[in-house]
DNA sequence: TCACCTGTGTGATTTTGTCACAGACCGAAT
DNA sequence: ATTCGGTCTGTGACAAAATCACACAGGTGA
């Protein structure tokens, strides 16, 4: 939390959807939530856990993947500010177990609710299940595109597309490293390096320890649309 | 629907939670919605839809799947009787276009609901809401699966792991062409012909034509287990 | 300066996907 | 019964990816 802000403003400004819940709610919110910090790392959720509680993300960033017996990991999605970790509130509402590892990419601020309120909330405060919806559903778009990136996407079209979508927000220069790239896109360190060495060959782009920057940007996003594109069907 | 019942006695027995929805809505429901029949092979949702209309599957099976531009597809789960095509509702809630393919695999019976009647209810009545979500938190439990069966097990376990999953309903045979187990796990036809052949060879199936038969179940499920057991990390 | 850790490069082998055919099975029509 | 056209299966050749096994480069701290 900030400044001079108390906790229910600064959450009111992160989740609007707290506007809106009634006054109950958000009395119970303030007073019986918790206030969590995480340094960059941390696990939230792993494997196999059963939740107690709901983190509603105020700052940082965090990953949710999946991990091969071999090791190797694939990302299916992250939670930014606003967000919250819905795979815990799906594992609270149906008793599952948490069905992938989530940890912290940042150091994360966030809220955490306990899984009896959360359960009172999503019987009772329809604004609370507007906002758990949402973010279930989108969820549920994304990992379905991770299913047909890795299911029909060649490496070398995933790693562009990654790549463009690094640098837009960057300039056109990406800080990370081989064995990121693999962890993020479910594939393995050299089979990165031997793209991206590929890619510097052709001149697209440049590699430097734990640096990767963009050259022809316009190669590099024919590249992502698909390198041959046979008709469909 | 049956013989004598009337078409809400069907619904209630094939949808209980709407035996606790609240009057209006089960008047409403009963009103309005249309009495679907589709014949197997019809396409309910086209990737790219927007769409108008919620089915609940009273009879029949669905199958919801992702294409690739080289026509290569892959299922990411079934709509059995009971449930309904949550992507379908998350669509409609969050003005998105349908992100996937849904075509009835057998006849299919269903109720249709209105876009706007489904948003009624999701606002107003907990029960839906909590119906809705149960599918959605399970959808995504799934799909998350299906990614980690395709970014990290091998064709040959994979493979394994549905020929069991379908002869455990049918005895030790199973009724299927290798096209289709390919379109299921999102490989090609060429691929399976060859693990299955492999398998032929080593004495654990027998191949006829449209027909696998499971000679040594305790070798497949070794096979499923994953043949090589790299301890995990 | 040296050990050590992280990040990269690269060859060899296996598995999977793609392309291009050929042949086998089966029902329907002549 | 024979022929025909469709679906289903088999297979070789090659490309793309994953896996294994190393080598080496760059930086950090002792």
């Amino acid at each position: 939390m900030q400044n001079g802000a108390t906790p229910l403003e600064t959450a009111l400004a992160i989740f609007p959807f707290l506007a809106n819940t009634t006054p109950q709610t958000k009395e119970v919110f303030c007073r019986q939530s918790e206030h969590l910090k995480l340094s960059a790392g941390q696990f939230i959720c792993l494997e196999g856990d059963v939740c107690q509680h709901l983190a509603l993300v105020l700052s940082g960033t965090a990953r949710v993947y999946k991990m091969g017996n071999s090791g190797r990991e694939i990302t299916l999605y992250r939670i930014e500010a606003g967000e919250s970790c819905i795979l815990t509130a799906s594992c609270i509402l149906s008793q599952q177990k948490f069905p992938a590892f989530a940890v912290a990419e940042t150091a994360v601020e966030a809220i955490g609710i306990s899984a009896s309120h959360l359960r009172d909330w999503m019987t009772q405060d329809p604004t609370w299940q507007g906002y758990i919806f949402g973010l279930l559903s989108q969820r549920l778009t994304v990992v379905m595109e991770v299913v047909e990136e890795v299911a029909f996407h060649r490496m070398d079209v995933r790693i562009s597309t990654y790549l463009l979508k690094m640098a837009d927000s960057s300039g056109a220069t990406v800080q990370t490293t081989h064995e990121a790239i693999a962890r993020e896109l479910g594939s393995s360190r050299e089979v990165v390096s031997r793209i991206l060495k590929d890619l510097e060959k052709r001149g697209i782009v440049n590699l430097t320890r734990g640096n990767i920057s963009i050259l022809k940007l316009n190669e590099l996003t024919k590249i992502a649309r698909g390198s041959c594109n046979p008709s469909p069907r």
